[in-house]
DNA sequence: GCAAAAGTGTTGTGTATACACCCATGG
DNA sequence: CCATGGGTGTATACACAACACTTTTGC
């Protein structure tokens, strides 16, 4: 473990201040031996969507190989709020859902880096048009990535497929309004195996979370389709997610 | 929405580097107006333990009222480690678990902040003497602290809540070996409801991860109980939690 | 009329809940 | 012998999984 040298008084006022920042009424630090310098941060998000039974990975084309979006947060932002803008810069796609995930101190760079990783869904409708810069992958074939990168990717999944048991994440992933079976689809992509068609459509309709619309898609020699909207109501994400908006 | 004059490119290579730090090979910013400085971190860590039937938090004396322990992350270690060593410098106390909660950016003080917040759990054995320079508080009749502080209380207690539910996360606030009376009334205490004494026991004892002891406690005049004790085997805490030890 | 997807019910099995009494001990 | 908490079983409701056929349409 690494000496303590660097230790602040964890019962101490407002936090100490880097020396590149700090004011000159920081006298607590003054006798610290090689002050720690602030680590850069580094929001990355992955954004995730489905298309034709795939899951697909956001990538953009880095200096060597390919990697997450990421940026750095914006001081006058939640954390939140600067996730969506980098999402929105590196892709020019309005993500539907955004989550934060978890936060790793990392050394990938010479410099000390603290990453904060982002989940986003955009709705498969939007995917087609892929992200300015940046490609699509298929999540089962990616290329190699950084070590936090992928990292945050494996974290992301386990926590997409959780959550499909016990929220409504999985709308996010779907335009406005759609079938009963891509919905499924969705799914069944997600979790990489095939549910009981009306099992699934006994427990969606139940939970109450959809409306149908009076609208039907017809697409082929069959019969056509109800068309459901999400009912937007109270999108219980609660679970993990914190009660409290972010915010200063 | 704040301008995004401070942005980089979010598909761009290594992260850029704050001015402080920066080389001299970081040409993409040298346009870029006021550059952004870099935010301090702060971990800050909650210690719930219970005692006689109430859910305690650690807090310290602060320049004004009462606060988390608190501590800047170390560059060597992973932000788990740096969190377990705040704590331990906090309290003095040996936690048996810690959980990364969320991390949210704040301006509470002038400066600008990164709040990494942590949930660490003590058993109840270890509980009695409180922590130095600290106080345990009853979580129901806490003293006014900073949103921040605030916030990450209640997210914690959102998520100690919910993690009883599908985890064991309990028994790392009690002590080696204990009665499932005292296991009950801790999962009572926290969710501040009674549990029905058979069907806790069935649930507790179906689930595999108790084992009895040879020993009993008698202490009062009563038929004395047997002593469980809990199996270390795989602590199922898995779900939300992720699946990667955290690292460089 | 046939291919192709939409739509629809029942049954069994396991899991969670509600509920009341006897047991062992110390004083 | 009595007060105190330890310990036990059953009946019921509900959630979930397995399973196959009819309907509507386009060609």
């Amino acid at each position: 473990m690494v000496d303590e040298g660097v230790a602040r008084d964890p019962w101490s006022g407002p936090p100490a201040v880097a020396p590149a920042v700090s004011g000159p009424d920081d006298a607590r630090l003054d006798a610290a031996p090689a002050e720690t310098p602030r680590p850069a941060i580094d929001i990355r998000a992955i954004l995730f969507t489905v298309a034709d039974g795939a899951l697909l990975v956001a990538l953009g084309r880095r200096d060597v190989g390919w990697g997450l979006p990421r940026g750095d947060p914006s001081p006058l932002d939640t954390l939140d709020a600067s996730a969506r803008r980098i999402v929105r810069e590196g892709t020019g796609l309005q993500e539907q859902y955004l989550e934060q995930l978890y936060t790793l101190s990392v050394r990938e760079t010479p410099d000390w880096t603290i990453i904060v990783g982002y989940m986003a869904l955009v709705c498969s409708g939007a995917a087609p048009p892929p992200p300015q810069a940046g490609t699509w992958h298929d999540v089962t074939t990616l290329p190699p990535l950084s070590h936090a990168d992928q990292m945050v990717i494996d974290y992301a999944l386990v926590r997409l497929r959780a959550k499909l048991g016990y929220t409504n994440v999985a709308f996010h992933l779907l335009p406005q309004t759609f079938t009963l079976s891509e919905l499924q689809g969705a799914y069944e992509t997600i979790l990489s195996r095939r549910l009981d068609k009306r099992n699934f459509r006994r427990r969606v309709i139940a939970s109450g979370i959809l409306s149908p619309t009076s609208e039907k898609r017809r697409d082929g020699s069959h019969r056509p389709a109800v068309l459901y909207r999400f009912r937007a109501n109270e999108d219980h994400e609660t679970h993990l997610t914190p009660p409290w908006a972010e915010g200063t």
